[in-house]
DNA sequence: GTCTATAAACGGATAGAC
DNA sequence: GTCTATCCGTTTATAGAC
C-alpha cells in the first residue's frame, strides 16, 4: 500500500503545522523544516535508524547540528514530525484512491510497490521507526492499513478476498520497500505486466466470487 | 514465509562451524557461542539494530562485552553468525516443506506468520539487518524467498498464482513480524480461522485454474 | 574462556556568538 | 535562523589480568 498517487501533486507541499498563514503561490520553495524531515525519512529509508543520526540528517538537509535543533528540539520532535506529515499524506491518499476511475482495488495493486513518492518514503521512514519500536509509529502504520482495508471492503464486499487482497499490496510494498533493485533470475523484480498479470487474477477471482 | 516447522526439534541445534566433531548426545546444552546469537537475533528482533548493541547482546547472554568479544571478534562477525544460522535453518525448512502432508502451499500459508520459532527469529533479525542496508543479509533474503517461490510453482504450476501466493504469504509474515499484537480492531489480529478461510480461497482458485 | 579497565570515536543535546 | 564549541553518555574495540 506504498502510493504514489500524487506524484503529480508538488513532491513536498507538506505545510509545518505552526502559526503561518497558507500561503496560495505556486510551489513555495520548501522550507527548513520540510528539507530536514525529507532528510530523515530518507536516510532512514535508506540506510536504516543507526545511520539516521541528527549529523548525517543536517548534514544531507544542508544546515549544521544546530540548525537543525533550532526547528526540531530533540530527535524526538523529528520523529514526530515525520508521522505528522505521514497521516497528512495517508488522509490525502484514502481521499485519491475512492476516487480511481480503475476502482479502488486495482489502484491500490497498481501503486503498493515502492517507487519514491512522497507518500513512500513516509510509509517507509515509519516502517523504520515502528521496528525500532515505536509505538507511535505502529498505531500511525496500523491507521493507515486499517484506512486502505475498508475502501477494499467496500469495494469487494468480501471480507476474505478484501484480506488476500491486502495481503498481496503488503507484500508487493514491504518486498519493495526492503529488497531493493538487483534482484535474482526467480524472483526478479516485478515488471509492470507481472502487476497486470496479479491485477487480472484478483479482478477473474473478485468477479467470480461476487456472482457466487 | 516465516515457518516454524522446527519447532518440534531443538530450539537452537545449530552446531558452530568449528573444528569441533559432532557430538550426537541429546540436546546437547547451548554453546556460547549460540547463545549470543540468539541473544543478539533476538534484540535486534524486538527492540531494532539499534538496541542490538554488544554490551545489550553480551548481557542478554549472560556474558560479558569481553567474553562476547572473544566468540566474536567484531559486530560484523556476530552479524555473519546469524546469516549462517538462516542459511541452515532455511535449508531445513525448504526439506520440511516439500514433504508437508497438507501439501507445500497450505503448510507455507498456514506458517507464515511468526510465531516465534527459531527460523522466525533468524528472518526477522536478517530482515532488519538488511533494512540497515547489509547487503549479505539482503542477499540471504533473496535467496529464501526463492527457494520457497520455487516450490510453489513447482507445486501449482502456475507462475502467477504463485506469485499471488508468495505475496499473500509474504504479506503475512512482515504484517506479523513488524505490527506485533493489539491490533485495532478493523485489522484485529488474524485468527486461526483466518488463515482457514486464506488457505480455502487459495485453494479454491488453485483449482479453478488448474482445471483451466 | 571469561573478566575488568581503558582508549577512541560517535551521538544527542546545550550555550552562546553572529 | 543558523552557526561553532563543548559536555556527557554510549558504543566499539583493545589490552591484559585471572
Amino acid at each position: 500500500m506504498l502510493l504514489d498517487a500524487l506524484r503529480a501533486a508538488s513532491i513536498e507541499a507538506m505545510p509545518d503545522t505552526s502559526e503561518k498563514p497558507p500561503i496560495d503561490s505556486v510551489t513555495p520553495p520548501l522550507s527548513t523544516r520540510d528539507r530536514i524531515i525529507d532528510a530523515f525519512a530518507e536516510l532512514l529509508g535508506e540506510n536504516g535508524e543507526r545511520a539516521a543520526t541528527l549529523d548525517a540528517v543536517a548534514a544531507a538537509a544542508g544546515v549544521s547540528k544546530g540548525g537543525l535543533l533550532y526547528h526540531f528540539g530533540s530527535k524526538e520532535a523529528l520523529i514526530e514530525g515525520v508521522l505528522e506529515r505521514l497521516a497528512t499524506l495517508v488522509e490525502r491518499d484514502v481521499a485519491a484512491i475512492r476516487s480511481s476511475p480503475s476502482g479502488p482495488v486495482a489502484h491500490l495493486i497498481r501503486t503498493s510497490m515502492a517507487t519514491g513518492s512522497a507518500l513512500d518514503k513516509a510509509l517507509v521512514a515509519t516502517s523504520r521507526l515502528a521496528q525500532a519500536s515505536n509505538s507511535t509509529a505502529r498505531d500511525a502504520l496500523r491507521a493507515a492499513n486499517d484506512a486502505w482495508y475498508g475502501i477494499v471492503l467496500e469495494s469487494t464486499g468480501d471480507p476474505v478476498l478484501s484480506r488476500a487482497i491486502m495481503l498481496i499490496s503488503d507484500g508487493l510494498a514491504y518486498g519493495s520497500a526492503f529488497l531493493p533493485e538487483s534482484m535474482t533470475p526467480d524472483t526478479a523484480e516485478l515488471t509492470r505486466s507481472d502487476i497486470d498479470d496479479l491485477v487480472d487474477l484478483i479482478t477473474e477471482v473478485t468477479a467470480q466470487r461476487a456472482g457466487h
